[in-house]
DNA sequence: TTGTATGCGTTATCAT
DNA sequence: ATGATAACGCATACAA
């Protein structure tokens, strides 16, 4: 591989110029750069990335940390990390997955993390990965609300989680439901902390009954019954014994299907016997499944550039004025299962 | 941020017992072992990544693309992705995401790219990705048969498409099916072009006629008609002028549901009418499904896995022998629609 | 087993 | 506008 000292010989000037014609930090005369460039091609050079990060100080990488163990990508997931890619390599940055493995790895942070800055997804009460970015002085953007006992004032994007909840309720409300069941995201999700507040407070304000066996939890990413999550507690709460609920807040495409098998099995229709409403999950499943899902669209995508934009921020990238805590309007898509 | 020089000082000793205290590369006495470490932790000192970098010029990080555009997730993708974090990890190697994005972007390829290997997804003819690669010589593993023109003996994991296609022909002619319809990936992938000529080869051994309406292509990611492939050409080749079909084999769950629905609308049952076979997919999906569907299943998480170990042997970390080209079973999952 | 000196490839500072 | 040179923080060959 050739290096600036090979380039800069060849075209007769010092490195300091060929840095400036790549860098573009001080400009340099068009007989001077068209010479360098036509060189480093001939040579096929290009700058040492290591070598510039090591004394600009700047990876120009971010990392995203993924919810940890052995994860399993949602539709929500999906969306988000598209947007996150694609608005980071709009600014230039590389995009460093990550994940806190439950098994035990060679290098966990054996080495200084060679990243500018982090997004974390799906933060939970006392994240350890938000510690650690903290204590290593990582910038960093949540997707969520930060809820560690020793960080305030952290950026975050997010949905509004109350209104959103609100929403929901008034909308099932409306059409005439008095008992309604809310399958929820993990308990350690500081948006499902968020989301069941929001719940409980909207069912009092319409002097609905909040009962235990009306919210649930989605169980930890390895249990067995992740996979069925869902399942399960339909078939309890709306079999037999008959406790009245006739409508259904799903957290995701895959709880809302699992349910909405177990409505079939036990012969209820959707909607007309329950209604199902899945917040966020996968559009063209919503649409094609049957019947259609009416969902909260979460606008994935956005809150994944959005994170980025946030952060760029932190960076000293953009420059311009941004608030520290953005909040991601979502909607509601009626279809048919309502 | 200490330096190796700080806790050289502190711990007295010189940076060059401090710098095998961490990488390990040479013994060191237990003493000073612990009086470096001590230190290290008093000056929260963590080794710089960028300078060990520059100078053993390992980055202990690998590169992913992914299908270029702006890009959708499958459930393939999804588990791949999975498997090659994980694996990667337990090497101790981070995971850079990667994509080339149709828009151009600020930093293309205006410095080294800091991977010292790279996992390319879904090759296509002539793929650009692994034209760059080779050029600059960075080790890379394919998922998929590469065809790069100049490129031969390129490394791969990959599933066994002709074999695959064999298969599953012949469980759906087993099964009385006589004029089977393909909606296959996009045909500029490579393992799209692989199955394509299995397909073709099985019906032929078992003298079925393949008509021109028999296989369609999964038409370009940004194109409008991507989110309906496999609704319109079920609707146009099993409806009104029946041509006979009465087996569907789709290419993903995406298409899988927009197919189903189409059915449902022409009023056909699945699988009494028409069978429907999916390649890969969302195990979950597949399972809550009505009725649920018969699949291949790709292996995906172990596709990701095998390829990041198979680049683990290209980059000299793993060191027994270890086949070029690995061929991942996959193996046909019976549920409810053929 | 430990210390010393050199180099990794670039950017930045200070000249000119 | 360009050149010369000192960092950047570490690993490693060589010496002790």
């Amino acid at each position: 591989m050739a290096k600036i000292d090979d380039v800069a010989r060849l075209a007769k000037v010092s490195k300091g110029t060929v840095s400036n014609v790549f860098s573009q930090k001080r400009r340099t005369s068009k007989e001077v750069t068209e010479r360098v460039l036509s060189v480093s091609r001939q040579l096929n050079y290009v700058p040492n990335h290591i070598a510039r990060s090591l004394v600009t100080k700047k990876t120009m990488a971010i990392g995203l940390t993924i919810p940890h163990g052995n994860f399993f990508f949602s539709a929500f997931h999906n969306q988000f990390i598209n947007g996150v890619v694609l608005e980071a390599s709009y600014h230039g940055y590389r995009v460093l997955l990550d994940m806190i493995p439950t098994q035990q790895v060679k290098t966990p942070f054996l080495s200084s993390y060679p990243i500018d800055g982090a997004v974390v997804m799906s933060p939970t009460t006392d994240d350890e990965r938000i510690r650690l970015l903290h204590m290593d002085d990582i910038p960093f953007v949540t997707v969520g609300r930060v809820m560690n006992a020793d960080i305030e004032n952290a950026p975050s994007v997010d949905n509004d989680n109350e209104r959103m909840m609100h929403k929901i309720v008034r909308y099932l409300a409306d059409k005439g439901h008095r008992s309604i069941m809310f399958l929820n995201a993990n308990e350690l999700m500081t948006v499902s902390i968020d989301r069941n507040e929001g719940f409980i407070r909207a069912m009092e304000e319409r002097r609905l009954q909040v009962e235990a066996h009306m919210i649930h939890h989605k169980p930890a990413i390895l249990s067995n019954e992740y996979m069925d999550y869902g399942y399960a507690e339909t078939l309890n709460v709306l079999g037999g014994q008959g406790r009245g609920v006739t409508a259904i807040i799903a957290d995701d495409d895959r709880t809302a299907f699992s349910s909405l098998n177990a409505l079939k099995e036990l012969g209820l229709r959707v909607p007309e016997d329950v209604a199902l409403f899945v917040i966020c999950g996968d559009l063209s499943m919503m649409v094609q499944s049957n019947p259609s899902l009416t969902s909260m669209d979460l606008r994935p995508s956005e809150l994944g550039a959005q994170s980025v934009r946030l952060l760029m921020h932190k960076l000293g990238v953009l420059t311009d004025h941004f608030p520290e805590n953005i909040v991601v309007e979502s909607t509601i898509v009626e279809r048919n299962s309502c």
